[in-house]
DNA sequence: TTAACACTTAAAGTATACTTGAAGTCAAGA
DNA sequence: TCTTGACTTCAAGTATACTTTAAGTGTTAA
């Protein structure tokens, strides 16, 4: 999970990076997700570990993790020994949320995917003054 | 997109059919998303017509289109003839924010996965007394 | 006839995740 | 030295999507 990369950013650069707004990211720190960033002359300087962090904060919110449950999923990280059992239920529950999710969305796709076609295939009946299509011949093919 | 199935249903059967609080269905009506539902002796009675509507809103949903994309997209159906090109370019929009969407979801699974395995062997190592595993033998293997 | 129950409305409240605004600090260039 | 620009903090504000509350109404069982 460590680096030994001593590359550091400011936080314009790591708001381009991630596509966050600098506010998120200390919003982020404030809430604690985002470990403390140390700082020079009041500015911050992110290091690795803060990407590293800032890429694991944003795979936990495509899966739809809120804020507290990232920061409850670091804090068992951060003491691993005693807490290891919670980690694994935390992450086991949340990947039975994303296989849900996946499939769902799959499904969604899908649905637009149709209705897509369907609508193209009425615009094109309209432009050629032909009788449009019926939606039950193009839903669920 | 219609049908001459007659069956209603009571906001207590929707509420139980979609997983929404009945508080959620009013809600959608107020906003306009779903069509109006006709009132016997002030109780809702609800028809296919909204029961497909709840189908395609849940759709949307998961897709992560907001409150008012839904409604623009219902707004457009209606008045299909002159805002087909809206549709269009809604869906298709759509659509590419979904694959998107998917390839984020479908990357952010392997992460889980990737430290649901990797804590696995953790807690495997501490139970056996063995050395704790390192992280980059297990990340994006 | 009364009580219970399932619904109703309208308005206010809540949760989450930021975002904005005001006022201040620091380093660098003119 | 002065100004500019990019940051800083802290508190308050905002957007979205509901949810809750209070008071009321209509059907049904006792």
């Amino acid at each position: 999970m460590q680096s030994k990369n001593t590359k550091t950013y400011t936080i314009r650069e790591v708001s381009a990076l991630f596509h966050l707004p600098a506010s998120t990211l200390r919003y982020y720190e404030e809430t604690g997700i985002l470990p403390a960033v140390p700082k020079t002359s009041g500015r911050r300087i992110y290091s690795q570990l803060h990407m590293d962090r800032l890429y694991a904060i944003e795979c936990f919110k495509n899966t739809g993790m809120s804020i507290a449950r990232i920061k409850d999923f670091f804090t068992y990280e951060e003491t691993m020994e005693t807490n290891i059992d919670n980690m694994l239920s935390l992450l086991s529950n949340q990947k039975i949320i994303l296989e849900e999710k996946l499939s769902n969305l799959q499904n969604s796709y899908k649905h637009i995917q149709c209705k897509l076609e369907y609508y193209s295939a009425v615009k094109k009946a309209v432009d050629d003054k032909r009788t449009i299509p019926d939606w039950n011949e193009f839903f669920c093919k």
